[in-house]
Parts: structure tokens; C-alpha cells; sequence
DNA sequence: CTGAAAGCGCTTACAG
DNA sequence: CTGAAAGCGCTTACAG
């Protein structure tokens, strides 16, 4: 900048203002500085602009999620960028793993980079930290995850009324034997869905046979396998509830490659490509991952632009999409 | 940092050094360093510190994909950012939507932020703004595209090599009016793939027929109705060549719908999920997208560290996975 | 409408 | 081993 002002003969101060746009330039000055500009091959740096503002935006904001590369963080992290953009914000990102270290390195480094907010999705169980951040300026939503205390705001599917409805939709299909296949239960998600689990099956009358539920299922690989060992028990379930994503889908290919497909009924948490492309279609809780997305960057706008609130749960409404695994004629 | 000194009773270059872990730091002194931080809640400043730094590096690395919410494009991102990490770098992303404004725009706002590297997938034409960029100092590797000229590494599959395997393999399996369906001809891995297509047929003596050909495919939707369209036409294919990822599923969905999924063959560019719990499972060219990130990450840290050799082309190699839909016994 | 001075939070280059 | 001065690229707060 200070080469362009010389170049443009003028004062550094000029070039700041032709660069950002302030009107109140001469036009033949204006000229004379984008030409230096051009000729200099000159780049705003919006970092050092940053460090001296006032309102000490870096217009960056960071999005913590279980892994970028699966379906339910990518389609969020895809929305999260859509309304970013709207405001001109660029989205840093990165993967958790429910690795609780992992975790913290990740936010701090964002932290330190100066992000105006973080959403975080599913990750530690205690979000005090978070207190100290905000009190240094740091913007936070939470997706999937109620934190405890509700330290910042919180969008979420109601996840044990969706597996309730998932598992009394079974019922009511007739199946009674009704096995659980899930994640790790020290995720919120995974616990809440499992408790809908054993709630509907309680309202039923029924109970869970500990043969047939399965925890802690991290991969398609895992999946997959835990279905085979639970479809070749003795008795076999007559139906399966999966409580995610991956889960349901590692499930499917195990109900296919035994042949079950049509004898096993299914629903699984979350919805997927080609859901409706299996025979039969597999049926689903959908979450609206656009909405999810949407709803939590607003939010986080919100919060960024000074509402101070008491920060509060936000539910996202969810959706039974019948296709035909869950309707199968009962034995 | 300089509350921090005073709150010390140190110098600020004390603080410094003790934030920054240098060794050469009198223990009490550093004890009192760490105690003042906590108390203030002090956070480092990366921004601030990367504009005086002599490296100029701000640790972060930007990342254009085509849609940060689609399987390959997620899958890649995970893998730079896994390598990413093992460096302790930050990634920027966004999604280029095949707008070229936009991917202008992103690109001019990752620079902006100074990211060290810039890694771009799929996107415009004409990279020759690439240079002015590098010659600033900005890193730049690009993922399934080879710029023209070549101004920077690029890393990608054998598209039209890949193509031509998967129409071989049909016409191996005695199939002879193979439709195509693909993207949009202006993307180069399209146009790679279509004229894999072309060649295939041509060495077998065949020739396409424009009825069974649409381009311009660029949702699942758009695909599904291709799909459904050439499916109906008078006379039908028999076998159906996708030149990606959401084609491929949308095509599969349509096959399924019309029951016409053991009639009529299938061969897909990009592997996906349940690609193989499906009956049949559907046969594809797979890309190594791990490999494809992370050799993309490997390739740009090499030219952040100075490597100035001469750009080349690094192709990953593509594999047949053969799960029945392209090997149905022609009729 | 324009520009010289001061300062954002930090590190470099030095002197002690 | 420690710290005072200068400066990274920019904007604020001011004077002209």
C-alpha cells in the first residue's frame, strides 16, 4: 500500500480509501491509484485491515463437525457456507472425530485465527470453556448437541422423539423384535435415539433384548458387521433400528448381501442418497441438514451482531419417509 | 500481550517468548508469564503475529471444490485436511458451483486471508491469473483439471483412459447401444470422460447415437430424468455409461423405478456408497479420492517450501470395481 | 477532499 | 537471559 501511495503520488491514506470504495476520492486520483495498484500487482490484506478496525472482524467464521467427508457434515457444512457467503464470510473447517483433544486444538486454533464465530457439531460433553470465549468476543451455535449447561445456543433435531417414531412405526407394522444398532452412546445423539428406542418399545409392552442391540458402531465396516452378527442370531430379530447415517447404511448392505431385505424390516436416522433407489426403499427419520445449517448460521449472525439473549434450543421439526423397508407385510 | 507484560512485570518480548515456548526464559519468569495470561484470559494473536512474521505465513490453506456437500468433493476435503493437520495448517473452503465469477470471488477472498496454498478443484477455464498470484507468493495446486498452459501441479485421473475401460468393459459383456449420460460438456472431466466414451465405441466399430447422449446433467434430479428419458426411447439402449457420481445414482434410481435394472447394463464413473448394497451392485470406475487429496496436499506443501521446479501433471490411477450391474448377460 | 501521525498485537533486530 | 525500539500493512482520529 505504501509502494502504491508512492507510485500513485499520494498519501497512504488515499489508497486505503480508493481500495475500499469510500466515494470520497477525486476520480483522476482514484485513476492514478488503481493504475499503481494494477501496475505493482498490489493485494489487500485483509488480516493486517483486521488488526487495526474497530470492529475487529476477520469476516472468517469456523465450523467444527464430526468429519467434512461424511453425508450429514458435508450437507450441513454446504448450507453453512451458502448463508456465509450471503454476508461475505468465509467458513474454516474441521473434522472431530468425538476426539475431545482433537477438538479443543481444532477451536483453539480457529480462536487464534480470530474467527467472529464457531459452530461447533457434536463433539465434547463439557462446553464451559466456551464461556471465556464468548466473553472474549467469540460468537458460538452448537448443532446436534445441547450443551450443558446451555452455555450458547443449540439447533437440533429432537432425536429421542425421532427414534420413538421410528421404532412405533416398526411397531405398528407388527414387528416385534426389534433390534438396535448404534453409535457410540457417550455421543448425545446416539444416547437420546436410543432412548427413544427403549421407549417405544416400553410403551409397547415391550423390552429390548440386550442380544440384539448393538453400541458403539463408528464405521460403514463396523456397521455392516454388527448387522451380519445380530441377522444370524438365535432367534433373529424381525427388525432393525439404526440410529445414524453410516449405521443404516452398512446395515442395508447386510440385509441385502444375506438376502433379507425383504424379510427384515428397517428405519434408520438420517436420510441418504439413494434411499429410495433400494429395493425395497429404505425408510427414514430425514433431518433437514439445509435447514439445520441454515438456521444455525443465522443464528450465530445473530449473535455476532450483538444479541445477548439467554441462548436457547432451537428444534428442528423431523420427518418419517415411509419407502418400504419399514412397511414390510409381517411374517 | 502487553497487559500480560505489565500485569508480569515484564517486558513484552518476555511474553512473547514465553507464549511462543522458547526455551531460553528464566522459570520464575515464565511462571509468572503463564499465571498473568490465565488471569487475563489472554489468546494469542496468529493474525497478528503472521504480519510481522518474516515468513509470512498465516498457516491456513484454501480449498475450491466444486460443493463442499457432494461425496467426492467431501471425500477429497478430509483428505487434505488430514494432511493438513499433520502440519498444523487450517483449511479454507468453498464451493465453486462451476460459476466462474464465484470462484473468482473465493479465490480473491482466500488471497485476501493470505493463505499460504491454494489447492482448486474443478472450476474455470483460464488460469493465467494463476501466475501473478504465485509470483506473490501464493502456492497452487489443482485437483481433476489441467490447466492450460500449465501453470501450476496438477493432480488427476486418467478420465478419458478410465472411461474408455468402463464402455470396453460393456461391450465385452456383448452390449452395443450404450447411452451416455453426463455433466456439462464445458467441465473438462466431462468432456474427458465423453470422449473416453466416443473412443471406446469407435474401437469396438460402433457408433454413438445422439438420441441416447444428454449432457448437461448436474443434479440427481437432472439425471434421474435422463435417465428415465432414454430409457423410453424407441429403441432403447442397453446399457447405460455415467460419467459421475450424482448421474450414476440418479440413473441407478430411475433403472430401479422402471424395473429395468437387470435389462439394462450400468456402468458408473466415481465410486459411492452402497454401490455395492445394491442388486445389482453397480460396477464403476473408482478414483482414489484419499490418494487425490492427500497427494494434492503433499504436492502444494512441496511448493510452499520452495519447490520451484516445473509444474507437472501427477494422474492417480482409476480402478474397475466389477459388483454385477455392468456384467448382466446380454439378452 | 486529502494526508501525517499514532497504534492494532505481534516479532525482528538489536543492545545490554 | 531480558527488554526498548522499530515496523509488519493497515485504519482511526484528527488537522488541514
Amino acid at each position: 500500500m505504501h509502494d502504491v501511495a508512492r507510485l500513485a503520488g499520494v498519501g497512504i491514506k488515499t489508497v486505503s480509501r480508493v481500495v475500499n470504495g469510500v466515494p470520497t476520492v477525486a476520480p483522476e486520483l482514484a485513476a492514478r491509484v488503481h493504475a499503481a495498484a494494477e501496475q505493482l500487482g498490489y493485494r489487500p490484506n485483509l488480516t493486517a485491515s483486521n488488526l487495526r478496525r474497530g470492529d475487529r472482524r476477520t469476516n472468517t467464521i469456523g465450523l467444527l463437525v464430526e468429519d467434512v467427508g461424511n453425508p450429514f457434515s458435508a450437507a450441513v457444512h454446504r448450507a453453512v457456507e451458502d448463508e456465509a457467503l450471503t454476508r461475505g464470510l468465509m467458513v474454516l473447517s474441521g473434522s472431530l472425530e468425538e476426539n475431545p483433544a482433537r477438538e479443543r486444538d481444532l477451536a483453539r486454533a480457529l480462536i487464534a485465527r480470530r474467527v467472529d464465530g464457531l459452530i461447533i457439531a457434536p463433539g465434547d460433553t463439557d462446553y464451559r470453556w466456551v464461556v471465556a470465549e464468548q466473553q472474549a468476543g467469540t460468537a458460538f451455535v452448537f448443532i446436534d448437541r445441547i450443551p450443558s449447561p446451555l452455555v450458547a445456543d443449540a439447533i437440533a433435531t429432537d432425536n429421542t422423539a425421532g427414534a420413538s417414531a421410528a421404532v412405533a412405526h416398526l411397531i405398528k407394522a407388527g414387528r416385534r423384535r426389534i433390534a438396535y444398532l448404534g453409535d457410540d452412546l457417550r455421543i448425545q445423539t446416539a444416547a437420546a435415539r436410543y432412548d427413544g428406542y427403549r421407549q417405544a418399545l416400553a410403551a409397547a409392552g415391550g423390552n429390548e433384548d440386550p442380544h440384539w442391540v448393538s453400541h458403539g458402531l463408528r464405521t460403514l465396516d463396523d456397521a455392516r458387521e454388527a448387522a451380519r452378527a445380530v441377522l444370524t442370531a438365535d432367534p433373529r430379530p424381525d427388525a432393525l433400528f439404526c440410529s445414524q447415517n453410516l449405521v443404516t447404511i452398512g446395515a442395508t448392505a447386510a440385509l441385502h448381501q444375506q438376502q433379507l431385505e425383504f424379510d427384515v424390516a428397517l428405519v434408520g436416522f438420517d436420510d441418504f442418497l439413494l434411499a429410495d433407489a433400494l429395493r425395497p426403499g429404505v425408510t427414514v427419520i430425514a433431518q433437514d441438514t439445509q435447514a439445520i445449517g441454515r438456521v444455525a448460521a443465522q443464528r450465530l449472525f445473530a449473535r455476532m451482531d450483538g444479541d445477548r439473549s439467554a441462548p436457547q434450543i432451537i428444534r428442528q421439526p423431523f420427518e418419517l419417509i415411509a419407502r418400504g423397508s419399514g412397511e414390510l407385510p409381517a411374517p
